[in-house]
Parts: C-alpha cells; sequence; structure tokens
DNA sequence: TATGAATGAGCGTTCATTCAT
DNA sequence: CATGAATGAACGCTCATTCAT
C-alpha cells in the first residue's frame, strides 16, 4: 500500500508550475487581462485546480512575486559574503550572474510585472521593495563600498551608485519581454553588461 | 458680438483633456484595470462624452501614446542640431531636459505604461519603438558620436553606449510611477542625473 | 415684412418628411434598431430637430402608423359607395388599387413594421387593428356581401372570407420588404393579383 | 451506480430549452428589445449560462432560426412521398397539419420573426428563405403538379399558385402573434383552412 | 483530489433625450 | 426655429469564483 509516488510527486510539484504559467501569462498580458482559464490551460490542469492551491487570483500573483526572486538573491549575498578578490570583480560577477539567472529567463519577467501592476497591489508591491529591489541594491551597495573603503573606486554616494550599476541590466530585462520583438538592433546581452561595467568601473577610478 | 461661443473652446481642448486624464488613470492602474467611468469622471465629463472624441478605450490608449513624446522629441533633436560646444555639455542638457519635460512630468508614466501594455498593443508597441524609443536612442547616439569624432569620447559601440546613457534616466521614471511611495531613500533627480553623466563621462574618457 | 414662404413651406412638409424618413427606416431595421441620428440625417435636419416636431421615438413612430394609411382606406370605402357594376369587378379593382397605392410604395412597409412590432405598442396596435386593418377587411367584407345578396357569389361566411381575399396582397408587401433581394423567382405583382383575384372568383361562384 | 449524472442531462438539452426561451421572447418584443437577461431569466439560468452554448446573442438567433423549421419541412417532404389518394386531399392535409405542427404552436413565431428582422441578418434571412420558405413552396408546388398532371386542377402557374395556398395560413400565424389580442373576431383555424382548401379547389377546378 | 458547468457583478459601448447656443 | 455637444441609463459580454459531481 504505498503512497502513489507519481501522484504525489505531481501534487507537490502543482504550486511551481501554476506559478510558472502564471507567471509567463502575466508577463505577456499584465494581471488583468490574464485569464485564469489560460493559466489553468498552459499549466495543464482544469479551472478549479487552482482554487485547491491558491485561494484567489490575488493570492496567486502575490505567491508568483514572493516566491519568485527572493532565493535567488540570498545566493547573491552569500557571494558577497565569501568574495575574496577585487571590488571590480565582484561587481562584474553579480552582474553576469544576475543576467544569467534572472534576466534571460522566466523571472527576468518579474521586473515588468511589478513595474506594471505595483498601483493595484500595495502590499505585495511594499513586500517587493523591501524584500527584493532593496536588498538588491544593499548588496550591490556592499560592493561599492567595498570597493570605495579599498581605494579601488573613488567615494560617491553609495545608494544612487547603486542604482546606477543595475538600472541597464533591469531595463535590457524589461524591455526584452516588452519591445524584443520590435526592436531588432540588440547583440549580445553579455557584450552589452561589459561595456556597462567597463564604462562604469573607468567611471569610479578614483 | 462675442468672441467665440464657450462650447468651441471646450470641444477643442477636450481631447488633450481626456488624454490628460487617460494617462493619470492607466499609468497609476494599469490599461485593463481602468476604468472609463473613472477617465471621464477625472476629467470632469459624462462617460459618453469620451465617445464623441475616441471611438474605444484602445482608440483612446493608441492617442495617448502617439499624442504623447513625439512633440518633445523633435525638440530634442533641434538641441542636437544647434548645439555648438562640447559633446560633453550637450550630453548632460539632454539629460537633464528630458527630465524636467518628461520625467518630472505626466508624459514620465508612458514608457512605464507602454512596459506594461506592449504585449496587447503590438501596432502602437511598434510605433512608440520606432517613433519614440529609437528616436530617443538614435538622438543620444549622435551626441556621442559626435564626442568620438572629436576626440572627446574614446571609441565604443554607439548604440549601447546610447542605452547606457538613457537607462538611468528612464528607469527612474518608471520605479517614479511605480515604487516611490514605498522608496523612501531617493535624493535629488538632478544630482542623480548629475552623478550618472559624471560617472558615465569619466568612464568615456579616452 | 412678408413671412418667407419657403421657409414657410418646409415648416409645414417637417412632420411628413420626418415621417416618411422615420418609416424607411423602420420598416428596413425595425424600431429598434433604428437611431434617431439616422432618420434626421435621412431627412436633412439635425437629431434635435426631430424634437420639435415628436416628442420621442415612440411619438414618432406612433404618427407614422396614424397618418399613414387612414388616409386611403377613406378613398377605399368611398369606391365602394359609389361602385354600379359587378362585384367581382369591385374586387379586383380594389386589390389592384391597393396594390398601387400601397404595397407597391413605401406605404406598403407599414403592415411589416406592425406585425413586428406589436408587441411593444399595445395602444397603437389596437389603433392600427381597429382604424386600418377592421376597417380594410370590413370593405372587403361589404363587396362580399354584396356580391352573396346579389346571386354572384355562393354565401360563405364574410369575415374569414375577407381575410383570404387580402392574405395574398398583403403576404406579398410584406415579402416585398424582408425577402425580395434573396428571392428571385416573383413575377409581376398584377399577374399575381389577377391569378389570385381569378382562382378566388372561381372558388365563390355559386 | 447512477444512471447519468444530472447534469449531463441538462447540458444536452440546454441548448433546446434556451432556443425555445429565446423564440418566446423574439417573437413577442423582436430581437433587439429582447435583453439576453429575460431570455436567461425565462429558460431558469443565469445571464452568463447562455454563453456557454451560443457564442452572441446573434448567434442565439441565428440558431433560433437554423433549428426551427427545417425537420418539420422534412416531414412534409416525406408526406408528398408517400401519399397516394388524390392531390386535392393531400393539400388538405399538408394544411392541416402545418397548421398543427408551427402556426399552432410556438415555430409558428418564426416566420414572423424573420419578417421583422431579415433586414438585420442577411445570412440568415437568406437560409431562411432558400431552406425554408422555398422549400415549403416547392412542396406546394409539387402539389399542384401532381393535381394537374392527373387533371385534377386546371393550369396555373405552379410557383405563385403555391404562394396563394401558402398566404392565409401563414399570415394567420403571423396574425396569431401580433393582433390575437385585439382581434377578437377569429374563429376556429381549421374552419378558416377549410373554407381556404374549399374555395381554393373550385377556384381550381378545370 | 480534480473538474468544468453555472453564476452574476462589472465594464465597454450605444443611443434617446436634453439644452446652451 | 435649428443645432449638436453632452449625458447617463441600459444592455451585451467577460471572467473570477463556486460547488455538485
Amino acid at each position: 500500500m504505498r503512497a502513489e509516488p507519481r501522484w504525489a510527486r505531481r501534487k507537490d510539484a502543482r504550486p511551481a508550475e501554476l506559478r510558472a504559467a502564471a507567471l509567463d501569462l502575466f508577463v505577456e498580458r499584465g494581471y488583468a487581462a490574464t485569464r485564469l482559464d489560460d493559466i489553468a490551460a498552459r499549466a495543464g490542469v482544469g479551472k478549479g485546480t487552482l482554487y485547491l492551491y491558491y485561494a484567489s487570483k490575488e493570492d496567486l500573483f502575490k505567491a508568483v512575486i514572493r516566491e519568485g526572486l527572493v532565493p535567488l538573491y540570498e545566493e547573491g549575498e552569500r557571494m558577497v559574503d565569501v568574495h575574496t578578490g577585487s571590488a571590480a570583480t565582484l561587481l562584474r560577477a553579480l552582474l553576469h550572474t544576475w543576467w544569467a539567472r534572472v534576466g534571460a529567463t522566466a523571472l527576468g519577467g518579474i521586473p515588468k510585472l511589478m513595474i506594471a501592476e505595483s498601483g493595484n497591489f500595495p502590499e505585495v508591491t511594499r513586500f517587493y521593495v523591501e524584500e527584493v529591489m532593496s536588498r538588491g541594491m544593499r548588496i550591490i551597495g556592499r560592493v561599492l563600498a567595498l570597493g570605495m573603503d579599498g581605494g579601488e573606486f573613488r567615494r560617491v554616494p553609495v545608494e544612487p551608485a547603486a542604482r546606477l550599476v543595475m538600472s541597464p541590466v533591469v531595463l535590457m530585462a524589461v524591455w526584452r519581454y516588452s519591445f524584443q520583438c520590435f526592436d531588432h538592433g540588440d547583440g549580445d546581452p553579455a557584450d552589452y553588461i561589459d561595456l556597462h561595467v567597463d564604462t562604469f568601473l573607468r567611471g569610479l577610478a578614483p
């Protein structure tokens, strides 16, 4: 009388599958324009099944945001914790890693999604700002402070500078989901990031 | 011997008033979540009045985008045409002007709006990409090319570099409409732009 | 200081012009599907002008019905009053006259219109039934009674027989406005009426 | 061990129930003046349920027409196929049957409905003319030809004669739904049909 | 657990009616 | 008299949510 492993596995995986389907469609069409029917269909379940895992459409949206990026940022913090080389190297690594883990994956849609829906979900927006955005900025800020303290960078206000660092990669991720199909001129994201880091590091030279 | 009937003035001004009200609400809530009732109420007219000027909600949305930024970009092009000083000065002036005319005004919501709704309006997205975004990039690109040709900047690929220039200010405008109320740490936008230009110009020094 | 004759003439003619425009459109599209804008446009006046002559759409509809056929039926009654020849000849003349004056003109749409809208306008339907339909039946009935009294026709119940007489021509008028464009097989209405009268009179031979 | 779920039975029966409710109201008030709320209420379902079976109000209307009379006309054709007695007997039987199956039932409203709405639904009007009206005429026409070929009737043009046969019964059905409540003088429909057939057959005697 | 038929509140849109000109 | 801009009640249609199976 074993439990059925196949079903059990599906049952455990369901929430993540549902969130993945929801994220895809929310990012593509926006929250309001996405029908639960479509999310259910994309996840390969019936419409009612959604309600076994999430109490409402809004609840599903919140879960998409909450479960999305937080784990990755913990990894980012560890990267800074254990780093021993130059701040410049770390900065470059962090941006490339962010792109590989977020910008180039479906998670890259989350910033676009939050930008679009912030006005309608104050509670989850506060969560996103505090637990994701600010946290990311703090990671970058730590690296900048490290470099400035070590004489590697000239002194600039940390928080605005951290925004300068993140802006190009965040906006590239956002554009990727918004204008990619109409914008035929983009080269390799890695090259773009390197150009950005090169220029920024020169700009920060003491 | 009246100068002109009150109505005529209203009739001429109405479309712009309606677009302004629509832009405010579209930016705040997103296209789908904005009710025409609310747009009409904010514009101080009845719901049916909207349909005297725009054939549908979609039509109104398109007008908001189409009539919004194009005139300003023509002005930007003229700024480059007539400029005589250094490319660095021009670049700084363009960004500050963009912020004053777009980022700090209601028009600053248009990038956020297009980011959010691009998936649902391919036609107007194409327009926005071609007539607004690409045009803005071309303006910046001309300045960068100017500086590189004049030995003021080191040689870098123009198009990605133009993106780097615009990213922080565009994203600041987007954030202003999305996360401002939750993000208590931002300083003066002008300072932020100056920090960006300073760093970027140093980074581009030959 | 004469009154302006042109205007005065227009002013007097307006109600009839408006009713004519309304009849055309009511017959073509039905009452509910006809917009007052269209009626006004067809009559060549502004939308508000309609309300100078008729208090509401419903009022206009009632006028269309009330002013439409009544005068013609008075003429029909006189035809019977003054007739001296055989009942058969009179019957044939009445049907041909009805077709010429009603069936073949715009007035032929009134039966279709009343059939369609009777459920929504009980008051005007009662008027139509009593002042138009029943009156027409009474005219035909008088002719039949004349023929039966004179030994020209065999005795049959007058009222149902009168309906039999009118049915083909009324239905032809109705079809003309409903199915004409899809029904390519109809010959000359006059031949149809003659066939009807011939057959009916034979059928009524003593 | 249930035979079948209650829902399945309902699901199969629903379309016919909805069409029946729609026919009643369309006939009573006309297409435009009938609200979907009322149709749903009469069918005992919620408003949204309609859209599970018909894509739009127009679609429902078309189904009402398409599914309404066609099966009956197939039966009519079989009656002619298998008949062996006189054409006169067959003609009388066909009219009485038509009245019993169509004129006296809710289906009798369909001719009224098509008359009223033909202008707004060209496509379904074409269907009705070709698959219902013309087909009915052809059935009657076959009987007339039969009688003429057998020497039972004198020779007359078949198509107009078929219209003469149908006009009184069709118009009686139409009137039943339009003027019944205001027209207090009608006797037994069967008597009316008999009078019609008697007269018409005498009129067609060789 | 999973389903999808059923629901009805909500919104985009239309159009008869009003009224300032 | 005549106009047409403005209005808002009304209706077709959608879709998040429920619940019997």
